[in-house]
DNA sequence: TTGAAAGCGCTAACAC
DNA sequence: GTGTTAGCGCTTTCAA
């Protein structure tokens, strides 16, 4: 049939076969009002008979792309994977698909080129993210951000209850008797005190909790090395040290399986955050926080949804926690 | 400023504020013949003042949009996770980006959505998608398939040495001593006889290997359940049959991790597929076959650019693959 | 070297 | 209920 690549069905050639005006062709595939049933289904004959899928660049610049964009960061890429589920089984049923762009510097430039027209929404995680900067996205395309503990009046956020999972990792962890506690966390820019991420906000309670517990001589913080993949070596140094911990806790599961690698058959006590597949794997078993990852997802995308049905005061939506005991965390003792 | 959203500063804006003509700025964003250093450097100042940024929409409506398209299957995704990265390399300094579409169902929906004028070529994953359907899509858009053993006309090709790899795997496990070796493999479909996708030559060369060594009696298969994440429960049922396999060659990593949650302890011997990094863990210590996902994506990236830049006779690339021993293997005995 | 003008495929007013 | 028309923001001949 056609010769030059592109050449492809376009609304005209519809209207055309079906004997109607490209309008009619628009309103029949957007299911818009004003369509006899009669010219309904002439239309999507043609449609059927031609192959046509409405061009979504077209789309995009006069309307709706009909797409919603999903920032994932490399870090951290096993909890993404609960997001991604969530916020795909949120737009099931609806004319609107989830597009993944893989961020791996600062967030600025994924977010900026997401909002350049392709998509019609934006779900991200980007806590270091100015917030004056967030707000004026926000004006351009609706946005839901994950893992913001700010107040926003241009997006919404969807975040677990960090303090709370925090605090209950740290109270299981004393509760079986150790002292010498470990908090394995993120890089610097992203755990600074008062950024409110939601990794600076479990070193706080990290922190608050030991202080409680009168074990503030005994806090001890590693940090991934800013660049690298693993945490694995940030857990072996922390291991090294002169009175090493008997127990780490991991700002996310990712680190705390790293820190299992590092202290295998130390009898080291370890935790994470997140709750991944990976945690209730039998040869990991990783004591770990839920924080229904799924449902934080599912609630972004219908936040987004619901914004681009017309509304615009913000909603925030925090998510329940969970702590998962295991293994990882029982089968040792504080030594 | 601007009130309504979506009310961004467009290439007029940049012409007008630079006293130049539309297509002025375009040239200059283009990196176009035909432009004076003068008239550049007014141009990259007005767009620089206004912030301007081009709209993907309307770049991709006349031309290209810049980015390219990744369809990733949810099963196996720790695989893709190396596909990505090598993608995502192969595109920095170029102007493109990668933009993930994930996929559930059949994924003839996932890649004909892509091909809707969204993305300016097509890397996918998609064994089963008929090869004829293929073709016609990529008279449409530039196509890089990514495990196909066809010898397709109109699209590249990227694929791991399945033989070979396969083989290394059933000659490691023979040489061990064990005699009543398993398969654990994918849902029917897609290990079909004949059918060609990875799994199924890995699951034939499997069956090639026990005739060769006189074990044809001993062949024994399992297939993950349709639509179950997991293959745990396929695994746990090959351990409680009469005469149970004292080794398990699984399709690829993800069944081998469930493979070994399935086997804990029953001192079974566990070969996987994909060398993922989840298979070097301490914990895990999974033997693989290493067939290079990070250069495999790579590769696919990079023939999708050679074809956007005018190449049109298919190309083929196949990795090379290499058995990494570990502790799941070696620490048992044949029993 | 520069600009005017046409048009990519679609949607949204508005007329009929 | 249906068609006409005017763009969305950009690229691309083609004249100047």
């Amino acid at each position: 049939m056609s010769i030059r690549r592109g050449r492809s069905v376009t609304i005209s050639d519809v209207a055309e076969a079906a004997g109607v005006s490209r309008a009619a062709v628009s309103k029949v595939i957007r299911n818009a009002y004003g369509v006899s049933p009669g010219m309904r289904e002439r239309v999507e004959d043609a449609i059927e008979q031609l192959g046509y899928r409405p061009s979504v660049a077209a789309r995009a610049l006069r309307g709706s792309s009909y797409r919603l964009g999903l920032e994932t960061p490399h870090v951290n890429a096993r909890f993404m994977t609960q997001i991604v589920e969530g916020a795909k089984r949120a737009v099931t049923g609806t004319p609107y698909q989830i597009i993944l762009a893989p961020a791996d510097g600062p967030e600025y430039g994924t977010l900026e080129s997401l909002a350049d027209g392709l998509v019609d929404g934006i779900i991200a995680v980007s806590p270091l993210v100015d917030q004056t900067w967030l707000e004026d996205l926000a004006k351009r395309v609706p946005v839901v951000m994950l893992g913001r503990h700010d107040t926003p009046q241009g997006y919404d956020t969807v975040i677990g209850d960090d303090h709370a999972g925090a605090r209950a990792v740290m109270r299981h962890l004393l509760g079986l008797g150790h002292r010498r506690i470990a908090h394995l966390t993120e890089p610097e820019p992203v755990t600074a005190p008062g950024c409110g991420t939601p990794h600076a906000i479990r070193l706080e309670v990290y922190r608050a909790c030991m202080i409680e517990a009168g074990l503030g001589a005994h806090i001890q913080i590693a940090r991934r090395t800013a660049g690298a993949d693993s945490a694995q070596s940030a857990a072996a140094e922390l291991l090294t040290r002169p009175d090493p911990p008997t127990a780490i806790f991991a700002g996310h599961d990712d680190m705390a399986v790293d820190a299992l690698a590092a202290a295998a058959g130390r009898g080291v006590a370890i935790a994470g955050y997140d709750n991944t597949d990976l945690a209730a794997h039998p040869l990991i078993g990783l004591t770990s926080v839920d924080q229904q990852g799924v449902e934080m997802g599912a609630q972004a995308a219908t936040m987004l949804l619901e914004r681009l049905q017309g509304r615009t005061e913000p909603r925030r939506y925090m998510s329940t926690t969970e702590l998962r005991i295991r293994t990882s965390t029982t089968s040792v003792s504080p030594g």
